[in-house]
DNA sequence: AATTTAAGATGATACACATAATCTTAAATG
DNA sequence: CATTTAAGATTATGTGTATCATCTTAAATT
């Protein structure tokens, strides 16, 4: 097994980012080895620096790929109709407060999933989550259509992760439903 | 430098136990290593298994003693008056959700310094921060007098950690500022 | 078709980590 | 006071880590 084709070399490329990204979210960032990485995409750790520089660069790369994932259609609302940006946002709002979304960290929102770890993480990789923060706050504002935009779309932003993280390390079903309720109730109404 | 009586031992394992639950909080369960921690006791790694079975072990006592000491206040205000228990639950908010707080991790509320780590620690770890969070929710809503009790203080404990882990996301004194503001406002409606 | 290049495998390097064994010394115990 | 015990230092041990060097082989390039 060698040099393959660079149609090959470019999905290499976009596996690895895409199951780092995954297992990040999972694991976190300072627990999730290269070679663990590298296996989970049936390849060898040797291989791992033709496609990067270094594991933050890695890092960089997949975390913000989540952040656009995580916000596609909430910033694809952004030329839509106020009744199009309404649908967005109550659908993100649901997703985002769903028990599928809480369960499956891998593939939600990379903010809840790895929120307290960005401050000690190399400055490169923290300005990523603030550039998502910013990213998200906006997105969600640009739905809204009221006088405190911002500051409503800080609350509403802060209630949903506050939210998921708090389910998250609340492992009790009764408990999780009533954290997820009380924030649905909260940012739906804040909605207006 | 060998054997210290029963006294200065007593002193060395509550030493221990401070710093751990400071540097946890600062750095990451995962990322603070058992021989940073001695050090930063002004001891050699060695020492530390007469102290403790396991990094894991000290990772237990140390947040829980994080958890205890973060909500000392407002578990004391149990068996107080209305008005005394009100003052209670707006000191902590206040104090919560000030920039001192977000600045300060170290000394600060553990599950919003440790709260995305919490899910993929060992299961004892984790347990730690389920009963901290019931430990939580349940000191606020003994602090409320309203119908809706249990659903406002796990909406209020999700405001306070939503924000500042968002807060501390956020590298940017102006939006860090909006996220506070917005959750004091909307936490302090909730207390009626 | 001949030559160059580079993807990925294998193996090495160097360091950090949790934990254990052993040693020294002074406190605890009788 | 003699003996035992154990706190903390020093020194292994074994594993995991990120990163590098080298090799093989087939794709790219000429």
């Amino acid at each position: 097994m060698a040099r393959v084709s660079n149609e090959e070399k470019a999905k290499t490329h976009e596996k690895i980012i895409d199951i780092a990204s995954e297992m990040f979210r999972n694991n976190g960032i300072e627990a999730t080895g290269v070679a663990d990485i590298m296996k989970a995409a049936n390849l060898t750790h040797g291989g791992f620096y033709r496609h990067f520089t270094s594991k933050t660069a890695l890092a960089i790369e997949a975390i913000e790929r989540a952040i656009s994932e995580s916000l596609s259609d909430l910033e694809e609302a952004k030329n839509k109709s106020k009744t199009d940006k309404k649908a967005a946002i109550q659908i993100y709002i649901q997703r985002y407060l769903s028990e599928e979304h809480v369960m499956d960290s891998a593939n939600g929102c990379p903010l809840a999933a790895l929120g307290t770890e960005a401050p000690h993480m190399p400055e490169e990789i923290a300005n990523v989550f603030t550039n998502g923060t910013k990213r998200a706050i906006a997105a969600i504002a640009n739905t809204l259509n009221q006088d405190q935009k911002n500051q409503n779309a800080a609350l509403i932003m802060t209630t949903l992760i506050g939210s998921v993280i708090l389910a998250r390390m609340s492992r009790d079903d009764v408990l999780q439903n009533s954290i997820l309720v009380a924030a649905k109730k909260s940012t739906l109404t804040l909605l207006g």
